[in-house]
DNA sequence: ATTGATTATGTAACTGGTTACGCAATATAA
DNA sequence: TTATATTGCGTAACCAGTTACATAATCAAT
């Protein structure tokens, strides 16, 4: 079975479960060597009401992790067999305490000589080998709980995506491209207006004749994606990032960012000393791109645009 | 949940069913990321037989480790699926020869960016991580290869339980064990003979009078195991191992060993120059005892006993 | 006091594996 | 040749967990 050696890492939770199930079949045998009536599953059920206080099934299946349905079938087999006993609370007659029956205290002290030896057995594995199993899970648990195996996967799916995406100057072959992109975001939203129009449909009137720029992101050569770096006639803030539009079918390829960034970097290259930009608190990822870029929000300028409700503006020298 | 802080490596494998979980949870989410209609369970499948030639299904079972039901489960899925087809060998009617379809090898394409993604997120947790949970994996699947945990455990259970024991020198109210426990397995394995009765029924006179020793095994103060060194009538043989018996309950203590280990030293310090010994090649554990401290087979002596077909000796000096 | 939300728990059905078993095809040996 | 053993594989039942759902009890807010 060098099965394992041939796809490397991708097979990692098979390869886990396979170990998993080598030592819990084992645990079982470990249960009879010492004469104990006790499933391996049950350990950890009964291990924390060992500790004492009696539990509800809910605070049990918190404190090792399992759901509570688990816990309650774990229950009520042990029940059976007598290990343990429940009771309804009387203040509050859904709670199920549950506690260990004189039976299952006997067995407290006679699983103490399981523990130890089971404890030396895995110590003496540990000093066989150089990689420490156990402190490799847990740190595998805090690295997963940060972020997800997906979300990782997700973002190395972003990066090789992006890759195929190419940001190229506006050409009029992508007129239809430039106003569709973002009709189609800001009719799904909100509603055309009139200074949207006069955009859209006049960008070499209105941009590119006017000292702006267009950029348009290709994906198979398609355009998936505009943005423009518009002119303004305005003292404080003379060039604004406007007419971002990314079709929906594209995400997960950072055209977004893509596209702001060539935007950042024509305008820094031409000599803006920042940049503005309007947009609306709803469109959350957005904002977070614009965040992510380094915008900050700033006061109620005047806008043409109903939709605008937040202003952000990015310092560029 | 700081449940496996407070039991430690005991739970080890109740922790690791609950990573094999959280990753392959994420797994079957990653399919769905690509586009790709095929389940985590089906990955080490499907991979077999996209390496080339047609395979039966015990082919794949053992080459990624499953059992062969698991296999036909998974492939009757994949055909519903129309991800794989099978395929009666003519030669020979039992096998059924599975090959990948049209459909299935268009998703071999597919999935290598998939496989590329998950193998550079897995690298970042490697990097992030100072142990390494692959490696570790596979040590603890070497290492228990060798000798598994249960036996590990056996081993300390044997250890823990033999410093219980007690060798103690013969007492005359040690007589009837000395005599009930030799009784025990030689009417049990074999039957009674004349020598057997001048032994057991005189210690004093036949052993201990005559430059011999008789040791008890004392476990919970209750002699469980005994063992003799017989000055024997023989230029070559001086001295002689016998009439060892430990009874059967107090198995898994190393009592054989502990005894075997009194009558050696004694004998050493006499300043015997070997020892000798009689038993019967069907009493499996015990001559592997024998050997294991050094005893080895010899040439046939005379013997008053009709059961001892081997004959041993260790040499001291 | 009533109504709606939350909480504790049990039951049912599913999941991804297993072992046990049985049947048919083939191999082996008398 | 014929009886017997072995092999390939499918079906059934089980196992240790899960999620989904139902129900009853309690809490919270009007």
């Amino acid at each position: 079975m060098n099965f394992f050696d041939k796809v490397g890492t991708v097979a990692i939770g098979s390869r886990l479960r396979m170990l998993t199930e080598k030592i819990t079949e084992d645990a079982s045998h470990i249960y009879e060597l010492y004469n104990i009536d006790m499933q391996p599953k049950w350990f950890p059920v009964f291990y924390v009401i060992s500790q004492g206080e009696e539990k509800t099934v809910t605070e049990i299946a918190k404190e090792i992790g399992h759901s509570h349905p688990s816990v309650s079938k774990i229950i009520s087999e042990m029940v059976a067999k007598g290990l343990v006993t429940e009771k309804k609370d009387k203040a509050d007659g859904r709670r199920n305490m549950i506690s260990l029956s004189k039976k299952g205290k006997e067995i407290t002290v006679r699983i103490k000589d399981q523990y130890t030896d089971i404890e030396s057995a895995i110590g003496g594995i540990t000093k066989q080998a150089t990689h420490d199993l156990w402190k490799a899970i847990e740190e595998w648990e805090f690295i997963l709980e940060q972020q997800s195996l997906l979300n990782r996967v997700k973002d190395q799916l972003k990066i090789r995506e992006s890759k195929k995406v190419q940001i190229v100057d506006y050409q009029p072959q992508y007129s239809a491209a430039y106003k569709a992109l973002n009709e189609e975001w800001i009719s799904k939203y909100f509603k055309m207006e009139e200074a949207d129009y006069k955009a859209l449909d006049n960008p070499e009137e209105y941009i590119l004749n006017n000292g702006g720029y267009i950029y348009v992101a290709l994906y198979n050569k398609q355009p998936i994606g505009v943005c423009a770096l518009i002119r303004r006639d305005d003292p404080e803030y003379e060039y604004e990032l406007a007419k971002m539009a990314v079709s929906p079918i594209a995400q997960g390829k950072s055209v977004g960012l893509l596209l702001a960034q060539a935007v950042i970097d024509k305008a820094r290259a031409i000599g803006a000393a920042k940049l503005y930009l309007e947009s609306n608190t709803s469109l959350k990822p957005a904002i977070n791109l614009y965040h992510k870029l380094g915008f900050n929000k700033v006061a109620g300028r005047a806008t043409p645009y109903e939709r605008a409700n937040i202003q952000m503006e990015l310092l560029l020298s």
